[in-house]
DNA sequence: GCCGCAGTAGACAGAGTTGTCTACCCTGAA
DNA sequence: TTCAGGGTAGACAACTCTGTCTACTGCGGC
């Protein structure tokens, strides 16, 4: 269904789009998919409506757009931050302590997203799990080789999910990272 | 604001107010506060727009007393899950399976509601801090007293909250359960 | 020069949202 | 017996939501 091209490839790369698909970014993270009307977008991205659903027919194709883009935006900050840390394990914690720290911090779209949209765009688990497959493959990427690798990756990867959440309700990241800290320092010794 | 009592009191542990919270309990959790309309849960709950705002003088309100309700059925089954699988850290494991693996299973309410909430009702990072520090607590209580019990258990919960989030996207809760159970062994070597 | 098309501008439909209000019923306690 | 109050039944207001539609503009390539 939703990979189709229509018989006349009606949009493109414009201008138009990159701001819709920014703007909607910038108020689907902070403020939730739901709460954020079309008419929001439309209007802070300085388009109109019949822009707008030139370049997305629905609503869902926004948010399905919205969390490819964010998938790109946050793994290509997270290897570089990765990298940056020096590109070990060690790495994940001050690489996440810069996220959660952050200014506009709201944790991760993908789970905020599962979370209100199970009813009206079942598939969001499925991109979920694809960008949580990903984060767990940068996160193997840090790891010696060996038997347990994959494992290994699997549990960080989880601990990290778990810190994500934790810095998104109390007021300072600090006692989230202080945990995944002991967990990582217990699992890689 | 929230808890002063108003001058007549004019609710009370009718049988109404409790058909309403806990029809308003299914179906926030299941689909979500945002996508749940009140009308929804008048007409399921079997009740009239008047008596529903007479217990409830906004969604907002029905919201609260959802997350209450919640905290105190969930703890419930928590506490006593633990306990009937032996009462030590081991219990962990196959409590949360039993949850994972029931029917309605849709991650927690807490943190599906902090995603899509955080706007409309911000004190539900608090109401969240707390619920999540109660089943820390909980399980703490497994832990053998020491110096670093504290500690340990914020590390144990951190992981099953990753846990609760990968249960939630993945197709079944092996994969979640297994990374669990290796954090938990090397934390509590 | 003209034509296609991405864009502007904005009215409009149809459904759904929360919340208010009137009118009536029924029961249990003073 | 009266009467307060929790309940039923449902119209209605005011707004917001997604999505459609018409009419016009401005520009780049053929």
């Amino acid at each position: 269904m939703t990979a189709i091209a229509s018989p006349v490839p009606p949009v493109r790369d414009s201008a138009a789009r990159q701001r819709i698909l920014l703007t909607a970014h910038d108020l689907f993270y902070r403020d939730g998919v739901r709460a954020t009307g079309i008419d929001r977008v439309i209007a802070e991205s300085g388009v109109t409506k019949a822009t707008f659903y030139r370049h997305f027919p629905s609503k869902n194709d926004l948010v399905r757009a919205f969390l490819d883009h964010r998938h790109r935006r946050w793994m290509a900050w997270f290897v570089e931050a990765l990298q940056r840390h020096g590109g070990a394990a060690a790495a994940i914690v001050p690489s996440l302590a810069e996220w959660f720290r952050g200014e506009g911090f709201r944790g991760c779209a993908f789970i905020n997203s599962m979370g209100e949209l199970a009813g009206s765009l079942p598939e969001v688990a499925d991109i979920t799990r694809r960008h949580k497959q990903d984060m767990t493959d940068a996160i193997a990427a840090l790891l010696p080789a060996s038997r347990q690798r994959r494992q290994q990756a699997d549990a960080v990867a989880l601990a990290v999910d778990g810190a994500i959440i934790r810095a998104q309700f109390d007021p300072t990241p600090d006692a989230a990272l202080a945990a995944l800290a002991r967990i990582l320092k217990s699992l890689l010794a």
